[in-house]
DNA sequence: TTGAAAGCGCTAACAG
DNA sequence: CTGTTAGCGCTTTCAA
């Protein structure tokens, strides 16, 4: 770029170097930076051309510790191997970068225990505002994030009722379409391979769903069984899910309905005439495999809640609660 | 927690504070909390008991200005909507947990000029180390990273002779395997269904690593052309691989190969009899879809990154060099 | 419109 | 072993 000098490896150029050359204060430098409008015209380019020249950049930390705002925001969520989740982290960091703002993303791998560590890793960052998955928390979690009045929202979660800032949906009514679904097509023994419950309020609301909803129609599950995030565990499950002769079975994601499929399809089982089977998502592969499922708005989370935080944050006020939609895909599974 | 005090909405507790209740300086609350062995153990459990009663939480940023370490990482990668690059952050930011560092991420959505804003923003933010994907990138964004003289490291590419430190592998080479397995089975009309070439070394490098193997052979590609990354787009695409009457086709990755395994599922055409069909990645998935393709090192690789930059910048010196290999996985679809 | 000076909360010599 | 004293690089009154 702006050759001439040869840029000696690392340069700390600080705004008192911009300051000097401009023949300014760092003051006036500062201004400019931030665009306040009381710095003549002249010398606002008189100090934009030392920045250029100098190849000055703001040091953001030294910032935040003046301005008290980091313009970061924090998410913590289960795992990224999780597709569904990698979108919403995608969509949120877009929002965010498009408002100026960082982001900082911890994995909690689905333990609450660690989760409440990284509570407080972003507390001690001082992120402006911090993006949540479900509410399972730990009571000292629930204490950190309360004491610190650091604002917060629970993403794909909603509960009129709950104390934070819900930005999702209703995961125990989220299952009445399908269930529904699979009344009207004349499914009656129905089994349930969910994800795993423990930790998870996500998935522990589904089930809750799915049995009061069946309950509605009289009928109970035929069998249930937990697996973990993965198409091997899901197919290996599948002889377990058959013994129950279902004619239909509810899988608590879309990873975990795949390995059924693959599962029935090498079992040479025909899906839906035998078995339908269903997941919980909407993945991109899905429409491929024909799945019915059930469509998640994970990146208008994501969105919604960078946007929200930092709203939030500006106004001084405390995040408000949002309710999502998902919307059950039919498609040839069932 | 500790209840009795009413625990007011946003308690700032300093150093100070803790200090002050402890009844030593803050310079012996600074050694407590960085673990020096300097401090009688009376005294250090006198400071940890008023830190925990307190509740004090360090200031991160205070402490990065002064000791110009923030420890946190940065790293900027093409999207996070692709599950092999979700798995190599997922295991990045493992890694730097592990070493006490946090992770910035930002997604440069496969931009060379919107990474070099990303950099800068890096660079202001002055993370310890950075890693970058791939090696396709603006002469600003090369000064920036060099004058700024911050250790950064490339992943998923690896150039024995590039200026960059390389984590990852060799996308010409990895095609080699693929060739001859291809060759071995007696394909000999052999068509490209590429991923999107423009900014992105690694599919180009791919693309030419099959050129050149195949010529190795005396054969040309039959048909070529790219698609971005998406199911469905690859669907579309098939029609065209199938005017070439290819007896395989090579696809840029998985995701692209899913597509067509969908559409020629759907077009009623034999995979592999009529037509072999590989892809690249080799994400979970591909196991169930008996797909035949390259495995990445992902998590290796975010983990090697990781670890290598923290190791880098405690030993201050610049980041080294990785490669890593990727292994042919032969199942079905060939 | 601009500059001087006082911090933001912490660590790091340097004495003692 | 512990306290004192300077800053780290920026923003922000308060005067001028």
């Amino acid at each position: 770029m702006t050759s001439g000098k040869p840029d000696f490896i690392t340069s700390p150029v600080r705004q008192t170097d911009v300051a000097r050359k401009a023949g300014v204060s760092t003051a006036t430098v500062s201004r400019v930076l931030n665009g306040s409008t009381l710095v003549r015209s002249e010398v606002r380019s008189r100090v934009e051309a030392a920045i250029a020249e100098l190849g000055y950049l703001p040091h953001e930390g030294a910032r935040s510790l003046a301005t008290r705002r980091t313009r970061t925001l924090g998410m913590i969520i289960p795992t990224l191997n999780n597709a569904i989740f990698a979108a919403g982290v995608n969509a949120l960091e877009a929002e965010a970068r498009d408002q100026g703002h960082g982001l900082v993303i911890s994995v909690s791998n689905y333990d609450p225990v660690q989760e409440t560590v990284l509570i407080r890793q972003m507390l001690e960052r001082k992120v402006d505002g911090l993006a949540l998955v479900g509410n399972d928390r730990t009571d000292e979690a629930r204490d950190l994030l309360r004491s610190s009045g650091l604002r917060h929202v629970a993403a794909w979660t909603f509960d009129q009722h709950g104390a934070t800032a819900d930005i999702g949906f209703d995961n125990h009514a989220a299952m009445e379409p399908l269930v529904a679904h699979l009344m009207a097509t004349g499914r009656r023994r129905i089994a349930l391979l969910a994800g795993v419950t423990a930790d998870n309020d996500r998935a522990r609301a589904r089930v809750k769903g799915i049995r009061h909803y069946l309950s509605e129609h009289g009928l109970a599950l035929v069998g249930s069984r937990e697996v973990r995030y993965s198409i091997r565990l899901a197919q290996a499950a599948f002889p377990d899910m058959l013994a129950h002769r279902p004619d239909a079975i509810i899988c608590g994601n879309d990873v975990i309905a795949y390995g059924v499929l693959f599962a029935a399809q090498q079992a040479g089982i025909d899906v839906p005439d035998d078995i339908a089977v269903t997941g919980f998502d909407d993945l991109p592969m899905s429409e491929g495999l024909n799945l019915t499922t059930i469509a998640v708005p994970a990146a208008e989370m994501g969105r919604r809640a960078a946007n929200e935080l930092i709203r939030a944050a500006e106004e001084e006020r405390a995040p408000e609660s949002y309710e999502m939609q998902t919307t059950l895909v039919r498609r040839g599974t069932s």
